[in-house]
DNA sequence: CATCAATAATTGATATATCAACAATTATTT
DNA sequence: AAATAATTGTTGATATATCAATTATTGATG
């Protein structure tokens, strides 16, 4: 039987959690009480003035229903308001709290940082090439 | 501020999930009732006989907690036996059932398969390139 | 316009991730 | 040998992932 680490899936996966809790870590170290996926979410929402929490779900490949209850946390926070969208009341409307303003941009702050460090000594063109075969195996995979 | 899709972790990420969702649904659609998840440590207890749970957790990189869980559940489903340590009395040891070790066997087989379809049209040296870049960012991250 | 289909979001159930606290056992030190 | 430290695993609390079912609203169709 083929041994469990000479696969791509298992250092895809053991890259993404040791990217993913590196970045926590520097997150939390900085005195920010927030995780990377909520961030993300803050972060699309600042990009996205009016996005839907379908669209959210879309661009952090995560389920609806995470979307939702991570989105009731970070309004338990105070970094964001949930409203009913004028134009479509099955919508809500997102907005960013000024608290919430300012911890996206300073996490992001810190994610540039943990992205030069975790690319380190890796030149730009191998980044791009690792991000195209990526998007193979993505495409292989629907 | 930067785009969000432009980061490696995101297409890391999105990779990552896209390939384990589409081999759990290949997984499923062949009839198995069991996650990757759980494949995997059976799997690592099938390579290695006399594995502790601590060491489970490092080669599937998960945390204790959720190992002695998952472990539960395969226990449930019948597929794995735990016992107390014959020379060490704080370790579990770990046995594959009958149906447990058939079901591993199974899994293993749809596994090669996966990867064999998400890898089409990448040539081996580009995996191996791409392999070296994430093992070079996990360094990164340590 | 009444009905049916589609869309947006929520909720429930279960599995998993993570951290911290803990219990049991074994190893080390004095 | 007794006290202390280290190791192995479990449990509790909370956050998240996933699927299915449900609600509310809007859009489409006859």
């Amino acid at each position: 039987m083929e041994k469990l680490n000479d696969t791509l899936l298992y250092t895809l996966d053991k890259c993404f959690r040791t990217y993913n809790q590196f970045a926590q870590r520097n997150v939390r170290k900085a005195g920010y009480d927030i995780t990377i996926d909520q961030w993300l979410i803050l972060k699309s929402v600042a990009e996205n003035p009016d996005i839907t929490q379908n669209d959210i779900s879309k661009i952090v490949f995560k389920d609806n229903a995470s979307i939702t209850r991570i989105i009731q946390l970070l309004i338990n926070a105070g970094y964001l308001i949930r409203e009913i969208h004028p134009s479509d009341r099955r919508r809500v409307n997102l907005t960013l709290t000024g608290s919430g303003k300012k911890i996206t941009i300073d996490v992001n702050e810190i994610a540039i940082q943990n992205r030069t460090t975790a690319l380190k000594n890796i030149n730009e063109e191998a980044v791009q090439q690792m991000k195209n075969l990526l998007q193979q195996v993505i495409e292989n995979c629907k």
